[in-house]
DNA sequence: CGGTCGAACGCAACACGTTGCAATAGCAAT
DNA sequence: ATTGCTATTGCAACGTGTTGCGTTCGACCG
């Protein structure tokens, strides 16, 4: 019996939009080069969320050579196509969401530092609450609430 | 007769929280200094949102010699006090809201850089989405949504 | 397979914010 | 007024991210 393809689980991280990336970049007149594939290589075997500092470490560990400045660059290219999504901590740090599917914001725990998903129909819910006050359209994708979550208050 | 006190118009805003600074840091054990009397002097002539940059350089503006790890260090405890609270700005950047009174968030359009407070109502649904999703106690004053404004979209 | 164009690179400088540490100076008590 | 304790300062170094610019090299075409 064949695999069902529909639905996978969660340790089965659909991975395969990566491998369109080149073509993606060259039909947008972009390019394809070393540093770019190093990173996308990098976030290949990555799930969830993780600082740009950190990718810029990994990359270095494939590539000695990496600068940051290119690998912000190339981040902001690949938030373009969608593939990553960017917020920021309760420091202001840089936190990358990787293959972040549908649109949604995120909650960072102060104390514990542990980090979650808005569920879309609570991210719904602020975002009607936002459009009936002041005709106000939020941009999901960049939201991070900070606060306790359940484990850390009282 | 006299003037009602009870209430505040809109550009009268109420500056003697600024008066007790003094005598609050020392009853906490802290010390007032040179360089805290001049942010608070500057503090004292802003209403709303500032960021620190700014901040710094109005007090560079009244004493030369003015370091900006004095001033955020001196941030940090008038934000202990509640006299000032910081958010980030869409680029991650702090700004910082003078005399906030009431716990609230703040809104920040991507277009034309305008803020506006989350009213109390908005807030308290915000908080409550959140606490029955997932148990999440956020923290209102910290919150930045940013998007973009009724005058600024389509 | 070369030649051309301009996207992307590396680097240096900058902006913003934080941290460790030795020297200074509030402030309270004498 | 002097003294002693220690909070605060200034500085230097660091961390993170952005920007401008001269050089390189990827992509496409003949
Ligand atoms: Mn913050
Ligand atoms: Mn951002
Ligand atoms: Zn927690
Ligand atoms: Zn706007």
């Amino acid at each position: 019996m064949p695999q069902v393809d529909e639905h996978l689980i969660d340790d089965d991280i659909d991975t395969s939009a990566w491998d369109g990336v080149p073509i993606r970049l060259r039909a947008a007149g972009l390019r394809w080069t070393p540093q770019r594939r190093t990173l996308v290589d990098v976030l290949r075997e990555h799930q969830g969320h993780v600082t740009a500092t950190e990718l810029i470490s990994r990359c270095r560990e494939r590539d000695q050579t990496t600068t940051p400045s290119t690998v912000y660059r190339t981040l902001d290219v690949l938030e373009e196509f969608g593939l990553v999504a960017h917020g920021h901590g309760h420091d202001g740090r840089e936190e990358y969401h990787v293959l972040p599917g549908e649109t949604h914001g995120h909650l960072y725990c102060e104390a514990c530092g542990r980090q979650w998903e808005i569920r879309p129909e609570t991210g719904a819910a602020i975002v009607d609450a936002l459009a009936a006050d002041l005709g106000f359209e939020v941009d999901l994708s960049h939201v991070t609430i900070s606060g306790h979550c359940q484990g850390c208050h009282d």
